[in-house]
Formats: structure tokens, C-alpha cells, sequence
RNA sequence: GCGCCCGUAGCUCAGUUGGAUAGAGCAUCUGCCUUCUAAGCAGAGGGUCCUGGGUUCGAGUCCCAGCGGGCGCGCCA
């Protein structure tokens, strides 16, 4: 068991004693602040004294009485107001290192309570291209999954593709009067799109169009042979592009099902809800009100529109609906930006009305937007949405210049796969690294630059420890276990240990929270303790016994920069 | 008008159940490449955490009011 683990087991035993029937759920260890407290430390006696009108200090001393830790900790001592630090024992680091060394874990433990997680991210819309907006969600929601699967919880991705609504109407009367057959061969997205735009514009001066928008769609949701053809087609180069740009980000899906996917169920989802007495009529439309809810009081949620038609809305219940039944998640996650949040207590509302009864998390995990550095939106210089494959190809582009530069004599494909890895991880870097909630400015400087807090540095300092290792002939160090004295002196060597131990405990605050920030931060530390090291510590030049103890921090430095890595979708290069 | 979010160093941002002396990168300044990649390291300066109250042993974090900014608010998604 990894010592903080088992440091926070033997105190909530010691509280259950000292206190009993406390709830001892929240008394947590978590990493000292500043080295010189100790490895680690608990707050949370100060509030349970203070909840029940106790000497903090006090309790700290009875607690620490009732504790035993011989086996793991040099010291435990009480402090400031009533924090408890803990010191490991060197002995308790060095036998943490050593498992993982020979595999046994990599400083995290898989979840005890697994449980079902539908995440729902990305959806983008059929026949547009994908831009700047969708690419948080993606990155967010491909990393999100990506953490609670390697804590051992089962996730369905679920995308949810624009794929049904109004637009079709327009996109139809384009695809039959206005359709330029080569250009959709070469360009299927770009054509589509000057369609939609062509007749949209039309329109706005032309209600004759519209009304021939209008047509078209009608004819579509009726199950009009012609006009269902062209709507799969324009599904199918639609999702062409999806599948290219899914694959340079190295994103996959469980499923994808569409917003067309529920139309049947849409009328039936409507009357039951009407039935019930959950929805009404209202100014010729149908909706459901929120008498009771203070913050929904004034916004009630629209499930049909008057003209008879669904809105997304009423397809966004009938998708949860579905979801339930077919998966029976414990939780749902659905990653979109921050504009929709009202969108999203409406829908959990009306759900809650609906289904009282389904014990199922629903959590809206939203996000802020991407500006330019004037702060606006961020759009091309002519104040067009960016394209995402344009800003790919763009990061890659410019990080090939960055690995020409600095290591011209790569051949050419090395370098630009270097570029590919470098390019696209620093676009996902910089989107995960910072808090979510919080909208960020976006720069090609600062995410390709070499130094800070960005995909280059760490995957940098990884490259230097895969140098290492070719430098000295050995792939790793075959698991470190034929050196039963590891010990530690260098206070870089200590600090990087320590460091170390804590990945789980990110990882699991990071799942959490639905917070990648959290594991970049840690992963910025850890290279940051790591380059500290390798500016003090030589491994090579250095005796048997230090030059194996030093390979072996090396090799689980780089497996956690991996591992992180991997969970944030961010590929690692040997050489940069 | 109502609701949500934000305001932290010159700039861009972190800040984990309220917790110990508020951190990082950039920019500025000072050092370090005959030594495992200097895409690096070591160090310095730089703060009324928007303002004012309140709760608390303890507030950047919680509550109230105000100022400034962003976003949303029935037939788009």
C-alpha cells in the first residue's frame, strides 16, 4: 500500500477511537506544503475539534497517542494550530520506489469502488467544419476518460453528432440547385459549407428560399426518398472528417449516435411528459416550468416548439433516457462550454421530474472559451471561425521549424514526427493546463514555447531521460530489484522520490474534479524536480551503487511522465 | 431586469476538505556549456489577492454589499 494510504488508514482508525461514530470520510493526508513540515499532513482534526468545541492541539496530541506508524514514519508530531505532519521513513520512500520498480504499481491504486461513466464530449455538426469550439471539449473529454479508465472505472464515449435539424432544410435546397460536383469531391466540408452559407444568405433577403428551406425539410423528416439520400451522404463526408481529424488526435469513440438517432422517440417522450402533468402548453408551444426552483423560476424549458417541431431540448432528454436504460451508468459527464449551463440544470431538472426515482449522477463538467490575444474570440485575421484541421497543421508546421532548428541534423521524417508530436501535444497542453472554468488566451508562442509550463518542456525532460538511457546501452534497468540498498542522499533525490509517491493522489483529486490541470501541474513539478536532478545528480558518471540507485529514479521518472502523458492524450518522443 | 462566471506580480495564469511565509512561466537583472541534449539549471527584484463589511483560532478561498469585465435568459444548438 502506498505510505500516504496507509498513513490515512491508521488515522482515520485512530479518530474512529478517539471520536467514536465521527465521520471520518474527510480526514485526509495530503503532501506538506513546504519539505521542512514533513511529507505529510492532515487539517482536518482543527475542524472536527473546532465542530465539537475541543483543543485542537489537544485532540491532535490524543489522536497522534492512538497512532501507529513505526513501520512507516520517522515522525509524527503535532503543530501550528493542530496540523499533524508526517515524515516518512527513508525506509517507507525507498520500499514505495522499489515496487514500482518491480512493477507492482506505478505510485496509484485502481479504485476499490469502480463504477459505469457515460461521457458525452466533442459532438460536432454534420456538413460544418470543426473549429476552435470543439476542440476543448474533445481534448477535455478524451482526457477525463482517459483518467477514469486507468483508476479502473468502465466509460462509454458517447458522441453526440449534430446530425438533425433546421440547417438541413437549407443545406437540401444547396445540394440540389447550387452543388458544384468537383468541389465536393476535393473539399466535401469546405463545399457543404459554402452551401449552408449561399442559401442562408439568400435567404435573409429572399422568403421564397426559406420557404423552399422549409420544404426540404419537411420532405426530410417525412422519410422523402431523395432528400434522405443526400442527408446520408452529407452524413457520411461528414464523418470522413471526423474520423481524420479524431485520428490525428489520437481520440476514439465507444459510439456515436447522433442526434437522428432519437427522433422517433421524441413525440412519446413529449406526450408522457404532458401526460404527467411535467409539461404544458404555453403560447402555442410546449413546456415545462420551474415554480419550485429558484434560479429556473424565470427560464422555463421549451420541448416543443409551436410550429410542432423538437428542439434540443427534448433530444437531449430522450438521449439521457436512452442512455440509462442502455448502460445504466452510475454517472453521466457531459463536457461543453460554459454557455450551456442553463441548458443543462433545465435538462437535469425536468429529468429529476420525470424519473425520481434514477439514482444516477448527472454532471455538466463546462468549460470557458478560447480567445485571441486582443481577448476576443479567437478567429483568423479576416475574423473566420479557425478551422480545426488548419490549426493542426499550423502547430505541426511551426514545431517543425522549432525541431529543425535545434536538432538539424534528424533526418527530415524524424523531424517531422518529432514536429507531429510536439505540434499536437502542445495544442492539447495548453487547453488541459489551465483551469477550465476559466476562458484562456490563446498564443503560439507560449504553447510551443521551450521553457514554462508547456508540452515542449516536458516532453523534453523526457527525452533527456530516454537519452540517458541509450547513452548507457540499457533499455531500463530491468526493475531496479537487484539493488536492495537503494538510498537516497542528494536533496534532489529526495525531493524527486518524494514527488513521485504523490502521482495518485493527483490523479485520483484530478478524476475527482474533472480537472486535468491538476496532473499538468504535477507533471510541470515533476519535471521541474527531475531537471534539478539532472543539472546536480550525474547518472552516468556516477559509482556502481549511486549510478544504479540513479538510473532507477531516472526510469520511474520517465514512466510517470509517461503514464501521465498518456492520460492527457499527449504522445512522447526518444529524441527531440 | 434576473441568473451564472471572473477580478491574484508589468503580462499570461496556478492556487486541491478554509490552513502554516500567496506560487509558476514570460519579461527585467546576475551567474552557469572541455561533464548524461543549455529546448536546460542556480539566483535576484517585483503583491492593499478589485473595494468595503462579516464569519473564524485562521479567509485569495465562505457570506453580504458595491465597482469593473465576460456570458446566458421560450420556440438556434
Amino acid at each position: 500500500m502506498l505510505p500516504h494510504k496507509l498513513i490515512e488508514q491508521r488515522l482515520q482508525h485512530a479518530v474512529q477511537a478517539i471520536l467514536p461514530g465521527s465521520d471520518v470520510a474527510a480526514v485526509l493526508v495530503r503532501p506538506c506544503p513546504d519539505p521542512k513540515f514533513g511529507d505529510y499532513q492532515t487539517n482536518a482534526l482543527m475542524s472536527l475539534a473546532k465542530a465539537r468545541k475541543m483543543n485542537p492541539r489537544q485532540l491532535a496530541a490524543d489522536v497522534t497517542a492512538k497512532l501507529d506508524l513505526r513501520d512507516c514514519c520517522e515522525s509524527v508530531e503535532v503543530a501550528g494550530a493542530g496540523f499533524l505532519n508526517f515524515r516518512l521513513a527513508p525506509s517507507a520512500m525507498v520500499q514505495s520506489l522499489q515496487e514500482a520498480a518491480r512493477g507492482e504499481h506505478l505510485f496509484f491504486e485502481k479504485t476499490v469502488r469502480p463504477r459505469t461513466v457515460l461521457v458525452d464530449f466533442s459532438s460536432p455538426n454534420v456538413a460544418k467544419p470543426m473549429h476552435i469550439g470543439h476542440i476543448r471539449s474533445t481534448i477535455l473529454g478524451d482526457s477525463i476518460t482517459r483518467m477514469l479508465r486507468l483508476l479502473g472505472h468502465r466509460v462509454i464515449t458517447d458522441n453526440h453528432i449534430g446530425d438533425w435539424g433546421t440547417q438541413f432544410g437549407k443545406l437540401l435546397v444547396g445540394w440540389k440547385h447550387h452543388l458544384d460536383l468537383p468541389a465536393l469531391q476535393i473539399e466535401p466540408i469546405g463545399e457543404m459549407d459554402r452551401l449552408y452559407k449561399l442559401v442562408n444568405a439568400a435567404g435573409e433577403s429572399d422568403p421564397a428560399i426559406l420557404e423552399q428551406s422549409r420544404q426540404e425539410l419537411v420532405k426530410l423528416q417525412r422519410g422523402d426518398e431523395e432528400n434522405l439520400k443526400i442527408w446520408r451522404e452529407m452524413l457520411a463526408l461528414s464523418q470522413a472528417q471526423f474520423d481524420r481529424i479524431y485520428q490525428r488526435l489520437g481520440v476514439n469513440f465507444d459510439k456515436a449516435l447522433g442526434e437522428s438517432f432519437y427522433n422517433s422517440r421524441l413525440q412519446p417522450l413529449v406526450r408522457e411528459l404532458c401526460d404527467k402533468g411535467i409539461a404544458r402548453e404555453s403560447e402555442g408551444a410546449i413546456a415545462v416550468f420551474f415554480k419550485d426552483i429558484p434560479h429556473l423560476k424565470a427560464n422555463p424549458a421549451l420541448i416543443q416548439k409551436s410550429d410542432g417541431a423538437f428542439n434540443y431540448t427534448t433530444t437531449d432528454l430522450a438521449t439521457l433516457a436512452y442512455r440509462l436504460e442502455t448502460w445504466l451508468p452510475a454517472e453521466i459527464v457531459y463536457v461543453t462550454d460554459a454557455r450551456q449551463q442553463l441548458h443543462f440544470q433545465q435538462i437535469f431538472a425536468v429529468f429529476r421530474r420525470w424519473h425520481p426515482e434514477a439514482k444516477v449522477n448527472l454532471t455538466h463538467v463546462w468549460f470557458g472559451s478560447i480567445l485571441g490575444e486582443d481577448g476576443k474570440p479567437f478567429k483568423t485575421r479576416s475574423g473566420e471561425t479557425i478551422k480545426l484541421a488548419d490549426l493542426l497543421d499550423e502547430a505541426e508546421e511551426r514545431a517543425f521549424k522549432v525541431v529543425s532548428e535545434k536538432n538539424a541534423e534528424l533526418s527530415e521524417a524524424q523531424r517531422r514526427e518529432i514536429a507531429r508530436i510536439v505540434g499536437i501535444g502542445a495544442v492539447k497542453y495548453a487547453d488541459l493546463m489551465s483551469n477550465r472554468q476559466s476562458d484562456y488566451v490563446f498564443s503560439w508562442d507560449k504553447l510551443l514555447a521551450l521553457n514554462g509550463n508547456t508540452a515542449p518542456y516536458l516532453q523534453y525532460a523526457y527525452t533527456r531521460i530516454r537519452s540517458i538511457f541509450r547513452k548507457s546501452g540499457l533499455e531500463t534497468t530491468g526493475g531496479g530489484t537487484r539493488n536492495p540498498r537503494l538510498a537516497l542522499a542528494a536533496t534532489q533525490e529526495i525531493a524527486l522520490a518524494r514527488h513521485l509517491l504523490n502521482f495518485g493522489l493527483v490523479l485520483e483529486a484530478a478524476v475527482d474534479e474533472y480537472r486535468p490541470n491538476f496532473l499538468c501541474n504535477y507533471l510541470f513539478e515533476l519535471a521541474g524536480h527531475f531537471t534539478s536532478f539532472y543539472e546536480n545528480c550525474p547518472v552516468l558518471k556516477a559509482e556502481s551503487e549511486m549510478r544504479a540507485n540513479r538510473l532507477l529514479l531516472c526510469e520511474l521518472t520517465a514512466r510517470v511522465l509517461k503514464q501521465g502523458f498518456e492520460v492527457l492524450g499527449i504522445e512522447t518522443a526518444e529524441q527531440m
